[in-house]
DNA sequence: GTTGGAGTGTCAACAACACTGACATAAAGT
DNA sequence: ACTTTATGTCAGTGTTGTTGACACTCCAAC
């Protein structure tokens, strides 16, 4: 049902979408991104922490020097949320805030050597199946699932994501 | 930094992932997902339901009278998790949760009028940017996302997955 | 037929992590 | 001086996950 062949009408190769090539596509993001947060998940369960903690030394550890402003724009996450994290992990020793030396109103944030390990060992959990699964794919189909991805961010977050990925030239 | 060559060693193409590709691809889910949920958690900012009010009405609607523990299943957590959230569903009238037939422990759920309505609110909106997105992307892109996410599930997942895909037929 | 274990669903309490709102401090900018 | 910006904190609330305890149903062994 709903099976309606692609009958291009103009030169653009224009796509017929069913709803239930779409429905595949939420349910394919919602049990990918699941097997996604799985690994970390499972250390971090074992902490004291969680995976708002993960995602905060992940971008500090890409973007070491980032102030708490430029944190609390990637995350996406009120100030009082991310304070809360970014507290306990300064407290433990994962992450240090040194206030700026221009502006003295920003805090520069950098993770320790403790924090380094612990950004590894999440990373390389999270790696690994991102690479068996890159793997499995093979590149072309790396290729549009990076595609399709950019499409599917909103506007900031796009911003966000290419200055991470410039950034590491 | 970190640009090795791709130096084939069998006759297989083997795909050398950097670092700095994986982080790419993981930052490129992180962002995305973050898209993939945005709009209707802003619709159902404004109701008292949340998006496992979501996920459940999607995959009831999906599944017609199937068990709360398929439906357990399917989502991924526990159930006392679960059944708060078909509470709320149930009281207010969008689901209905019928006893078993042949087994009476079994409930059977299944969307009123007024839960398809609304899952039809919640799924179009995700849809547009779903669609949005493979549009931009093209076929062969979306052919590639669907065959990375696929690798990156885990074994219980892929098998929900396919079986939901295959029941729509 | 009764009993005990497995399967299923429900209620209660707690933890993690998001939110809003209000406020304090310090440093820039005008 | 006044305003804006950057950050941190306290208090309160909501959603959603967890565990623990318990009730009901089925089925199979006794």
């Amino acid at each position: 049902m709903d099976r309606r062949p692609s009958s291009p009408s103009t030169g653009e190769a224009l796509l017929f979408l069913t709803d239930e090539q779409l429905r595949q596509g939420i349910e394919a993001m919602f049990f990918a991104y699941r097997g996604f947060t799985a690994d970390p998940d499972r250390i971090l369960g074992d902490m004291a922490y969680g995976r708002a903690h993960h995602r905060a030394i992940h971008f500090i550890g890409r973007a070491p020097g980032t102030t708490v402003n430029n944190l609390l724009n990637i995350l996406g996450v009120t100030k009082q949320s991310l304070n809360r994290v970014l507290r306990t992990l300064i407290a433990d020793g994962l992450v240090e805030s040194k206030v700026g030396r221009q502006d003295k109103r920003e805090r520069h944030l950098n993770l320790t050597e403790a924090g380094r390990t612990l950004e590894q060992t999440l990373s390389d959990a999270q790696r690994a199946r991102m690479r068996s699964a890159f793997r499995d794919a093979g590149p072309e189909a790396v290729a549009g699932f990076r595609t399709v991805l950019e499409a599917m961010m909103d506007g900031e977050m796009r911003s966000s994501y290419s200055r991470l990925k410039d950034s590491a030239s």
